[in-house]
This record gives structure tokens, sequence and C-alpha cells, in this order.
DNA sequence: ACTCGAATTTGACACTGTCAAGATAAGCTC
DNA sequence: GAGCTTATCTTGACAGTGTCAAATTCGAGT
């Protein structure tokens, strides 16, 4: 009955959201570390104790802000999909290129995503969002699967080979890291080993 | 003047040393979450404000770790060399297979040596025992590069791949992580993309 | 023997997550 | 609408944490 642009069930209205989008303003202003129950709680105006009914503690929330962080995640590969030629190989460096720019637009972000391990994940039912993102990768590394093959080796080769130059282009292991230029430092000399990946016949 | 073997200078004795093993002993029981300035301090039998004489704060402490971290890091890779066939296709999947055995058997010591970024690592002197351990990649890489070039994005792109597959591997990412079989889950199929890089001719 | 200085202890502070009670207000039943 | 129930939020407390300042202890050199 309660009028649907003015849902105020109880005293905040929307608390819950409120955390989520303060947890990303703390991730994008200060870093991982800075991420405290408390400050998200400050934010959102309310006492220090008030999240607790809504997450499972700090873990919890960290996984509902995985979970929004996993569709931005996702929507970076899928929109970098679109540039670029329209050829197997040139979808899979674009997708590539949508994981490390996802993770210099948001490194905070990125490494709260991936800081659950897989038994977290499903504890806090981040499966389903972290399939749907591999599922990109699936798609575009389809191509360079035989019909009727298991798929996963060659995904798992090209998830390996971006994730480690993301998480070490990140740390400042390739060098200085320049959050505007898009260049990712050696990205284009680390990815040309793709190019070796053969087209299989499709069915 | 003091004997060698029995240099108490001060009440402890060898604190700094005895604060590492600390902290390396709960690394390996507890994980890198649990390691504390005061269970260190505790551990090692001194009160809780000792280790601040000794190291810059928790992070002093964590760069002290993990130059010993790289020193274990380092002897994995070397012992790992020297088993399996004599090519260079062989010793690199060796090296590779010595990473990935290091970040098995001390999964909380592997995060925190790569928890510091290149800025953070200057800043506590671990640049040196960083690249003792990157030589090693650098040698087993030089078959790959032909005389003359820039040996970098071959050795980028071994480490890229590793170094993904390894964190993915240990979050439990490409299945659950059995710590005793050394098979690593799909260690093979991932890494069969090396057999793809051409050898050099040599000057 | 005495002093000096490094190593260590003690105590305090601000901050964290978490829990137990209490207060508040919304929604529901009658 | 009155009263009850329940979810939501606040308040207050507790055990940890890193860090700092002051006091203390002890080794070593003069």
């Amino acid at each position: 009955m309660t009028d649907l642009k003015q849902k105020k069930p109880h005293h905040h209205g929307d608390l819950r959201n409120a955390l989520i989008r303060a947890g990303i303003d703390i991730l994008e202003e200060s870093g991982l570390e800075s991420l405290t129950l408390r400050k998200c709680a400050a934010r959102a105006g309310v006492s220090h104790a008030a999240p607790a009914h809504h997450f499972d503690g700090l873990a919890g929330l960290k996984a509902a802000i995985a979970e929004e962080g996993y569709r931005v995640f996702r929507n970076y590969m899928l929109d970098a999909r679109m540039i670029g030629p329209d050829t197997p190989h040139a979808r899979l460096r674009s997708i590539c290129r949508g994981y490390v720019s996802f993770a210099v637009d948001n490194p905070a972000l990125f490494e709260l995503v991936f800081s659950f391990d897989a038994q977290a994940s499903e504890q806090h039912g981040l499966n389903r969002d972290g399939s749907a993102s591999y599922q990109v990768l699936r798609e575009t590394c389809a191509p360079f699967v035989a019909a009727g093959q298991d798929p996963t080796p060659v995904e798992l080769q090209v998830w390996s080979l971006i994730h480690g130059f993301t998480v070490l282009y990140l740390a400042g292991r390739f060098g200085p890291v320049d959050r505007d230029l898009r260049q990712f430092g050696p990205y284009e000399e680390v990815m040309a080993i793709l190019d070796a990946l053969p087209l299989a016949p499709q069915a």
C-alpha cells in the first residue's frame, strides 16, 4: 500500500543499500584497509552497531559489496568486448583489456572481489555473480575450443594470464602505474602470447 | 670481545630474529590475518611494545618476514629447477612448479610476500630479495630470448601466467585445493600454453 | 664505580568488531 | 483505532588491535 517511490519501512529507509554505497565510496577514497563497519555506519548516518542487522558482520558487508563489484566487473568486460575488430582473437584481447581496466579504475574493489576464496564465496552466495562474469570469458573463448572438447583448459590459460598480469601490474611490479593513460605498461607484449592460440573448427 | 656463540647484548638476546621466527610460525598456524604485533611479542616472551624498537611498526615486521619469505621462495624455484629433463621448456615448467609449490606449502607467507606493492617494497628494502627471485626467472627464460633482444616480454608472459594460476588456484577458484597431492589441479593443462614459446637462436 | 644509552616494560589512547539490552517505530490482528 | 509483534536502530560495554610517551632495567664503556 505504501507508495512505491516512498517506501521508508523503518527508521532509515534503505539502510542496506546505503551501507553498500557508503562502503564503495570508502573503497574508492581510502582503499580496502579503510573499509570498516563503523565508518560505513557513520557515513550512512546511523549508529555503529546498525549494520549488524543487515549483514553478517564485516565479512557479510564485504560480500555484499563484492556482489555489486562483480556486476561492475562483468560490465567492464562486456563493454570492452564491443570495441575493436570482431575477430575471436581481438575479442579475447578486448575482454582482457576490460579486466585490467576494471582493476585500474577500481583497485580496492578489485582487491575485495578477489579476496574471497571459493569456500567463502559459496557461504556468501557469491557464486552466481562470479559465474556470470566467468560466462563472459567462456563465450569469448569458445572459438578456441573444438566442438565436444572440454573448454576449461583454454579458459583457465587466459584467466591465469590476465589475472596474473592485472595483479602484478596493479602492485607496480611492471613499473609505475599510470591510471590515466590507458596503456597498462607491457600489456600488449604480454598478451601477445594469446595470438598463438589456435582457432578450433566449430561444429 | 664478547664470545661469538653467546652474544646476548641485552635483555632478550636476539629479539629481532625471535620475532620474525614467531611471526612465521603464526602465519603457518593461523594465517595472515592473525599476524599481529602483540601476538608475536607474546610468543617471543616479551611485552607488547617491545617490537617497536626493532621494526617500523607492523608494516616493518611484515617486511622483515617477507624478506625471509623471498629467500624460501627462491629456493623452492631453484630446487625445482633441478628436477626433470634438462631442456629449456622443461626447466621453465619446473621453476613454475616450484612457484606453485611454495605457495601451496606456505599460503600465508606467499600472500604476505605479494601483498607489498613496488613502492612499499622499496621503502622496506625488499627490492634486492625480490630481484634475486626474479633472477631465477630471467635465467630460465633466457633460451627463449634472441641475443640482443629485450628479455622482459617473455619473462612477464611467464610470470603473469604462473602468478595468476597460483593466486586463483590457491583461492580455490579451480576447484578444491589438495595440499598433499602435488597435482595442483589443472596445472599441466594451463602450463601447456608455454610449449608454444619458440626457442631463440643464441649468440 | 659511574655514567650513558639501548632495550624493554608499563600504561595509556584511539580505533576496531561484536555482543547484550533497551528503545523506537512500523506493520499486523482484532 | 488499540494492542501486540517484530524488525530496526541505539546505547553501552568488552576484548582486541597499533602506537605513543614515560619509566625502568640492564649491558657496556670509561
